[in-house]
DNA sequence: TCAGCCCATCGAAGCGCTTCGATGCTCCGG
DNA sequence: CCGGAGCATCGAAGCGCTTCGATGGGCTGA
């Protein structure tokens, strides 16, 4: 192994100017600060990451905490996460991967042994059991997502209720007067995942404030959950002409349930989705949607994490602002008959 | 922060003796293992991670290594990863995540820092530019997947071959005399992802063994790209009874396409899935299926590291066989006209 | 011309742990 | 009753790095 002495002796100067060099800690002559840039290359050295923790009492590793079963769309997990580690290579910093199994005690080995100097904690419910581990670690730590109660907490999320809110903007101002939400599955409203409930209250604010008769319906992904919950939806409501789906995985059944009951998108209904920008994609029409912005959110936490590390003050809530994109899935509604 | 001399001064003896508690290194008489044991309790120590990897030049860390472009089904990808964090858990273990946007010079750094001692990689790819850098590295290694060039390395994989091949057979059993396997989009075959390639094989393999007419295709997981592939597919091979779907994605529009041209299945004809198991509660009629057992993939992967990181001698090649769980997609076929 | 300062660099201590040899027991056999 | 074997424990060195105070040389300004 090349070590730091071996480094110093082929640029002929000391350990620790080599030290000061990579850190930057201390004014260094730039002949100086070159050899010794040199005889690293030269020699492949790349400090110990071990020795370095225990030297300065920073690992500059980051945990990222996921959960074992999930929420949020799984992809979109994955994409927020892989922006964290680039997010995080980019300050430095290395990610250690947790999951929940290993429950809440991971938390406190990881933190307590020095391994990571930092938590990110992923898919937060509303009464999540990490929360106040967190606040009795006093680690550095940003959520993504809200819980109940986040105070003194720096939190990460797409504004929901703003995005919901958006939609009903485009559906109203395209004429619309009666729209209906499709949410997630039950369960996942019930479980307290803050980002389904701030969706539906986004939703029946903004729709309230345009002055919109609104409808709210959880819905499976499954197919023939999709089909029925779409056909008693237009059976019950059939005033009914926007629906606005935060459900990924529902929209591919759902456009195929509306072609099925030969309600032509966007001719006789408008669609807008709140979702991954992949999902486009996969649909015909090409759907107008709010899409998810995994990369930025990722980097926003990553950001706000190292902003707290070095000391500096972070945001208590940062809420991403949405963004919609016209499609093809979206159009006035037909003329009255 | 507690450490070890701590709690040496706390159950009255010396750190060398707390250490070998730990690590159970040399013979403790019961008395002071529990005296120690106590003591560690009490304060809540926790070994400082960064100090022990100096000290013993073992990081307790394994690498994963996650594409950043995936050929793989995604949940599929974090199944396998969260499995691996488990499993690695398991052996005292933690998991630092790199992507491959750094480049292989991450692979580099965290080995070259001692930041891991082992790496796993996934979706490795025919030829793999992390491949070489392993070797050169000559860190205990696991791949998922299978380069081209597995020499000295240490694989794990589903038999895919096997997995095809058991499709084969089980439309073979039921009297199909004509099959066709619907694979992942042309482009993963390009771009030499075995698995693919392995499961085309034992394809055909199978097919020829059993004397069926064997048809491949590739398919886009577009709704449309489905109905066409499928469509063509029936009008130039009509004599065609079964299908092999190794493509997760396209399984769901597939059986909706048979259904849009009036071929009922399992009656008109049968289909088996090769595929992660949940997809399996997603789709109707429930398909009969090889699943993908991410769990043990990863279970699998650990083990073998922890083998190597020992000291023992690792297989070469592991590969998993399949396992085919009937559903109500396959039937016999219908009775010549 | 020299005190005083600052800039660049050095030396050494110490971070918390593991590990190796040394040490003092106890217990056995002769 | 004593030498030697073996067990349980201790002490100290050292892992590779950071960091703090110290040092020395080149300037500046009076």
């Amino acid at each position: 192994m090349v070590t730091i002495a071996d480094v110093a002796r082929h640029a002929g100067v000391s350990p620790s100017t080599v030290s000061y060099v990579l850190s930057g800690k201390r004014a260094i002559s730039a002949a100086t600060r070159e050899r010794v840039e040199a005889s690293i290359k030269a020699l492949g050295y790349h400090p110990h990451a071990g020795a370095r923790a225990l030297a300065s009492s920073r690992a500059n590793v980051v945990a990222l905490v996921l959960p074992l079963r999930t929420d949020m769309h799984v992809p979109i997990l994955l994409q927020i996460a892989m922006a964290i580690v680039t997010a995080a290579r980019g300050h430095d910093h290395d990610v250690l991967l947790l999951t929940n199994d290993e429950g809440v005690e991971g938390l406190h080995r990881v933190a307590r042994s020095a391994l990571v100097d930092a938590v990110i904690v992923m898919d937060v419910e509303l009464h999540d059991p990490r929360v106040p581990v967190l606040r009795e670690l006093g680690l550095p730590s940003v959520l993504i997502g809200f819980p109940a109660d986040s105070a003194g907490l720096t939190c990460v999320d797409l504004d929901f209720a703003a995005a919901a809110g958006m939609c009903v903007d485009h559906l109203a101002d395209l004429g619309h007067t009666a729209v209906a939400l499709i949410g997630p599955p039950a369960g996942v409203l019930e479980r307290g995942t803050g980002f389904a409930r701030r969706t539906v209250a986004g939703f029946e604010e903004a729709a309230a404030r345009r002055g919109l008769r609104a409808v709210v319906r959880s819905c499976e992904p499954l197919h023939e959950a999709v089909q029925t919950t779409v056909k008693e939806l237009f059976a019950e409501h059939p005033e009914i002409t926007g629906l606005v789906v935060h459900n990924e995985p529902a929209l591919p059944p759902l456009l195929q349930a509306l072609r099925g009951l030969e309600t032509a998108v966007p001719r006789d209904v408008s669609v807008v989705a709140v979702g991954p920008q992949e999902l486009a994609a996969q649909v015909t029409p090409t759907p107008t949607m709010v899409s998810i912005p995994a990369e930025e959110m990722g980097r926003r936490a990553v950001e706000l994490l190292m902003d707290k590390l070095n000391g500096r003050e972070a945001p208590n809530a940062t809420l991403i602002p949405p963004n919609l994109t016209p499609g093809h899935s979206t159009a006035p509604p037909p003329a009255r008959s």
